[in-house]
DNA sequence: TTAAAAAGTGAGTAATTACTTACAAACATA
DNA sequence: TATGTTTGTAAGTAATTACTCACTTTTTAA
């Protein structure tokens, strides 16, 4: 990877995630870089293969995040560890993060069960533990923990800091 | 109200709900509307304006879908007509919600506190019913309400409805 | 009936869009 | 050193963008 190529894909990172996919243009992607336009095409072909190099990067991440939920073997830790997960984010990665989002709605990139995993193992959990049904209440759980994605990544985490606490608590983890 | 303006309002909902602000041209919106691109700038001013004279549509939808809720004096019938908000909204306005959320990812157009007289009606209720921390409650069923709204906007309902049963059970509402 | 106002059109505008192409520089390997 | 390959650029391209303007048609009201 040259540090060029590497240049475009932090740059339209960026530009994504603040601005939207649609709303920003290559050459503006290129004058961010530093680079020549033509050079993201030399890359990537077109813009939509530079979003799909960006996504890969993005689901890398997923997969790094959720690991530590996905190994642990203690339902109680399971849940605890899936209210802190939106905490645990480095703010560094924000722009991943939010670009994800923000395709949920921007893209027909569709993305029907990249917390698949996730719900499976809180499913686990919650039958575990006794909960009458598990698998509505893992469901219920990750909405929760998708909406306090959503907050934390347009208004920081301190707002919602007593909320995870809340969460604990009322879970019992 | 004209009725080209109607159709140019209405041609616009549909694409921006679908297809995104950005993503949209004016002159798409205009073939769509049986109408020259001119006079959607004679109504409007510009694109913007557009934008809000619908947004402007929406917020009194939001507004006639929250009243009954809001002046319910019943704390349980209060969480009970919540649970069920995302279910009552007729799929011919389906388009009106969609631009809603996909506004909250795209635009600057922030709106902060919509909901805001909802959380305080659900944090009452809750304060009503003896639940130690109201407010956080509020929160939580607000969120859930949210992800509920999304993922019927996606996909249906057909999918959730057994998930409203689920939350009525747990609020035992 | 008439004149002003509003509604509507269609052909323009300059700027921007994603993308191409011809070419040059840098780099790798023989 | 020579040569092929990759990396990079600058100046294009046609199409599309939001928007304007001169104009006609329709509606309103005195």
């Amino acid at each position: 990877m040259t540090d060029k190529k590497e240049k475009i894909l932090s740059a339209a990172l960026e530009l994504f995630a603040n601005d939207g996919y649609n709303a920003t243009s290559t050459s503006r992607i290129a004058k961010e870089a530093g680079v020549s336009e033509g050079l993201i095409f030399r890359h990537f072909g077109n813009k939509k293969g530079l979003l799909q190099a960006i996504m890969e990067d993005v689901e890398a991440r997923i997969g790094q995040l959720l690991a530590p939920v996905i190994f642990e073997e203690e339902p109680k830790k399971v849940i605890r560890k899936i209210i802190e997960l939106p905490f645990s984010i480095n703010p560094s990665e924000y722009d991943y993060w939010r670009l994800q989002f923000k395709l949920k709605w921007e893209q027909e990139y569709n993305n029907p069960n990249k917390m698949k995993p996730l719900i499976d193992k809180l499913a686990w959990a919650f039958a575990e533990l006794g909960y009458e049904e598990p698998e509505k209440e893992a469901v219920l759980l990750n909405q929760v923990i998708d909406s306090i994605s959503t907050e934390i990544l347009r208004d920081g985490k301190a707002l919602q800091e007593a909320f995870k606490a809340f969460l604990l608590k009322k879970y019992e983890v």
